[in-house]
DNA sequence: AATGAATGAGCTTTCATTCAT
DNA sequence: TATGAATGAAAGCTCATTCAT
């Protein structure tokens, strides 16, 4: 095995060993000790891979990685099914349990940096969704009084919405399933 | 001037410090003594009124007064400018601005105790709502398709959606023209 | 009931609230507003009747009056009954258990004011001890070849020495007993 | 020098210079920053090394290692030099000075830890001492009237006894001497 | 005389980060 | 490149004591 390969996976063993603990602790009392340690490496060691916490947090987010929700974009068909894919894609991307969930937006709320990060997921998303609508109006699928990236912004408040009152329940609810009934609910809301 | 009364300034004065500080920093990186200095207290007073930053964010939580809502339950008439009339009251009760909402999630992301408070406050707003979007299905006035407790809760993740993200945007929209659209998208959504 | 009543009894109600305190925590752990809660007291009183915590202890040491011990010096009769009444005198003239045993121990240990009250103590039973010792070598009754200070100094690491083990003892053993047995060893060792 | 070394090093520093401040200070009146500062190192650094001052407290108690008092136990000959040479190994071990004793007592007397440890001290030396007893008398050369295990627990109480009221005096006396003479009466009192 | 809110120095402890090895 | 001991600023919090009421 190669240099480059050790250090790849070196990096992957120190971003699983955070998820995992932020899954089970509050990202703010996960210290760079534990994930050190949870990943088999030396406290000093985290400090060669990632220049602070913050970095690290950044790179996570990357997590949500939107490149096939771009694809999506060219694909033929009607409207609702290619959305419900989206949201499908972006759910499967990553395994997603409420700890970590409530970690990482305890983490994006408290880091200029990976809030700076998260607006541009949030446009990335919106560059997607956008055209899909328009094209969904064009075709006379969509309501057409209300603007495009109108439509979009509720898509994400819908599934971010979701999302984080998801990570704030108690009991052990499926997020897929909440979300399947919260998009059903909103393309009724849109569809002529 | 009675103690009783100055006592009760000096809460208040630390709770506002606490809010101003909240707004303008993250929650995590205010400090105690911050908000001691900027109330004009010593730091030790700051324990004579919360035993913790803990409490002192439960006790913040505690804006979210719901009062004023429940009356509404019993109000007469068509359903939508009810509920239209609960969102408006939850937003104006609290003059949140992007600073404390951001700071606020990341409170209630961080303590165990603020948690739990938030979640008997969505279970106090799902018994206000329940009842109300029932009664709008007997009308006739709502789709029956859908039970009733699943609608309360997409309204609390839309709700909870616009509130979030709207409080991670760089730019300086309102808030209140936001859910108003927003909500316009779900009532269209949830009307026969 | 008049004025300075009241006071004696106010100041009797928080020294036995601290002895109490003491009982079933450590000295350095009891704080003075528990002292002052425990008596019924505002934590303000407390400095009305005790300069500090210090001058506290102080006077609950006084607990320990050897007055009735004075007496016995010059009562007549053989010395081993009466060093046996001493004893006894000091066991019953206070209701010693472990935990206030301790504390008091970690307060004279702390507190430098304590530790001198302490020496006067000890300088004052050897005051009383040392000539029921002369007068029992004198009589016959003990042997002669050793000091009598320093008999009546050995009866006191006697003392304080089952005391202090005692008091670090897990179980319930009798004070009483322990004191009586080693005792008995003692005056064999000091007799003809 | 290896890393190794060193920190065996760090911990030695830290260790005397509390004990050296723990000796013209009281135990609790010592804080961790002058430890770290006489020891000259971090304040943090002394976590690195004790969790808590409790912790630092039960290492010291380890230097009352009975290691060399358990090999006494074997040794052929009468009963009382071998007794003699326990009390002097186990001031030997020890730089004992007034101050660092009480300081040493009070730790113990305020630390549920520290007191669990001094009660396995305490068990260990009976156990060491319960034998030689034991042997003594079949051997004729103690009285068999008392059991073994109580000869043994006044021995300790004798030496407890004057190692406290030793170190609570004032003037400058020597333990050594103090003890010589207090055994010395012990023995009279249990030899036949 | 009694109160209890205010004080603030000082405590233990945490932890991201540095850096010599 | 990996290490982990050392750092030290800063955190949350305690509590004996003061003092205006």
């Amino acid at each position: 095995m190669n240099r480059e390969t050790k250090k790849e996976l070196t990096r992957t063993r120190i971003k699983e060993a955070a998820l995992s603990l932020f899954a089970e602790q509050s990202y703010e009392s996960t210290t760079i000790e534990q994930i050190a340690k949870l990943a088999g490496v030396a406290k000093g060691t985290f400090f060669n891979y990632f220049m602070s916490k913050d970095e690290l947090i950044c790179d996570l987010q990357g997590l949500f990685v939107i490149n096939e929700i771009i694809k999506l974009k060219d694909k033929q068909g009607p409207l609702i099914p290619k959305m419900q894919l989206i949201i499908f894609e972006l759910l499967r991307q990553f395994p997603l349990n409420k700890g970590l969930t409530r970690a990482l937006f305890q983490a994006i709320l408290g880091s200029d940096k990976a809030l700076e990060k998260h607006r541009k997921l949030i446009a990335d998303l919106k560059d997607v969704i956008i055209p899909l609508v328009e094209y969904g109006q064009e075709c006379g699928e969509l309501r057409k009084e209300m603007p495009a990236d109108m439509i979009a912004q509720l898509a994400l408040h819908t599934y971010f919405g979701t999302l984080i009152l998801w990570s704030m329940e108690e009991d052990e609810e499926k997020l897929n399933e909440q979300m399947v009934v919260t998009f059903d609910l909103f393309f009724k809301g849109i569809v002529v």
